[in-house]
DNA sequence: AAATTATTTTAGGCAAGGCTAAAAACAAAC
DNA sequence: GTTTGTTTTTAGCCTTGCCTAAAATAATTT
């Protein structure tokens, strides 16, 4: 049966395998603030359970069934962020504590309301992908938040994090659509902004904000092949 | 300190008391689904940390600060039911499961924020009053949801649950406004519709969702006072 | 290879909060 | 005012998940 703590467990094992490819008991001690009884503990427990394969002293790995529940466990925390953020208006940095709550709430129903509520995002205010209710990492495995992008990159614009209306208004007004290639010319340290040319030579400048929901694949540098 | 446990307590006994006037222990055991030994057990951490006063045999009541944090659960659990019935679309039955874990996640800030988010409702879904932010009941002792209404009644509107744009324009186009005193003339079971009249002697039926939407004060029956 | 260090597991406790069964206290009925 | 029945409490046990301390196993160094 699912609880808090297993599902806990099974979201730091998911990311410590992205992570680092193996999971070691130590890792799990430093990912959850524990101690390494309480780890090889627990470890028995989910193995039981049948959510993870675990040989003394080798590490363990993620069953199917452990994979999918860690998963849903880290889309719901996820989508948490992005309503905490994006309806309640708390800074990126304010969310985490509660979205380590709320991740235990709600079924599969609840959480595909949430996601069809917050507009199918697909990343969470910290650029983190959000996966889908079938467990795939959104397809973008090659999009990224533009804010991650650059001086020199060419980007093109393949979708956006949240669809309010008022973003999209936004990006009307700077005649910014789906396609569209973009060269960052400037990044500003002190605020995060970044200045963007244009394909006909204008630039403008662009906030944290405003480029942590466009989302673009990276193209060949300097391109003209 | 709060636990899940305690929270779920305090709140089962602010409502007895406020149902039956005193809180036996039995009372508790049927309310919480939970046996009397365990009640016994509860009471007397309760008691130690200063949240209620437990006489042996006597039963319990509520301390001050034990009734503001049963108040403040009761506010979250009912705003959350509000989230998840107006933003969500859930059925007003589908959400009392959650609601039940919900209540338990945040702090005085995010249900503020989420107070503020919904539109500051006065009633939750089922149209039970919302404690507010002081712990006061909604000052409304004395209104109630027009869905409560029945034929005969003659109704002031007073207030509005839901703040949102669309519904008010909804009121708008049927020329109703606060302090408009509205007759009940019929009321259909299977869909819990209502058929009112204006003061110039014009007739119109309200869907439920609306009439759960309209707060009202009973005025005197066929009030010619 | 032997010795030292680091990691993992076992063994045994502890706190919260549930439970059953039996005893104690109160309430009602004769 | 006993007796009967209900409610509450006590006593003792269980599970989850955490902990410390010590033992066992790997890994690294010499």
């Amino acid at each position: 049966m699912q609880t808090i703590s297993r599902e806990d467990y099974l979201k730091a094992i998911l990311k410590i395998e992205e992570e680092a490819g193996s999971v070691s008991n130590q890792s799990l001690v430093e990912k959850l603030s524990t101690r390494p009884a309480s780890v090889t503990n627990m470890l028995h427990t989910l193995a039981d359970a049948g959510w993870v394969e675990h040989e003394a002293y080798k590490g363990v790995r993620l069953t199917d069934s452990g994979k999918e529940i860690a998963l849903s466990t880290l889309r719901k925390h996820r989508l948490w962020e992005v309503f905490l953020v994006d309806k309640l208006n708390f800074s990126w940095d304010e969310v985490h504590q509660w979205a380590e709550d709320l991740e235990h709430v709600g079924d599969e129903e609840l959480t595909n309301r949430l996601d069809a509520f917050l507009g199918h995002p697909a990343f969470d205010p910290h650029g983190d992908p959000i996966p889908t209710a079938q467990g795939q990492w959104s397809d973008g495995r090659n999009l990224i938040p533009a804010s991650k992008a650059v001086v020199g990159d060419r980007i093109q614009l393949k979708g956006v994090v949240d669809s309010g209306e008022a973003y999209l208004q936004h990006l009307d007004r700077l005649k910014i659509e789906l396609g569209l290639i973009l060269v960052v010319s400037k990044s500003l340290d002190f605020d995060e902004s970044k200045t963007l040319i244009w394909p006909d030579g204008s630039e403008a400048s662009l906030s944290k904000q405003t480029l942590q929901n466009m989302l673009v694949e990276k193209l060949s540098s300097k391109g003209k092949e």
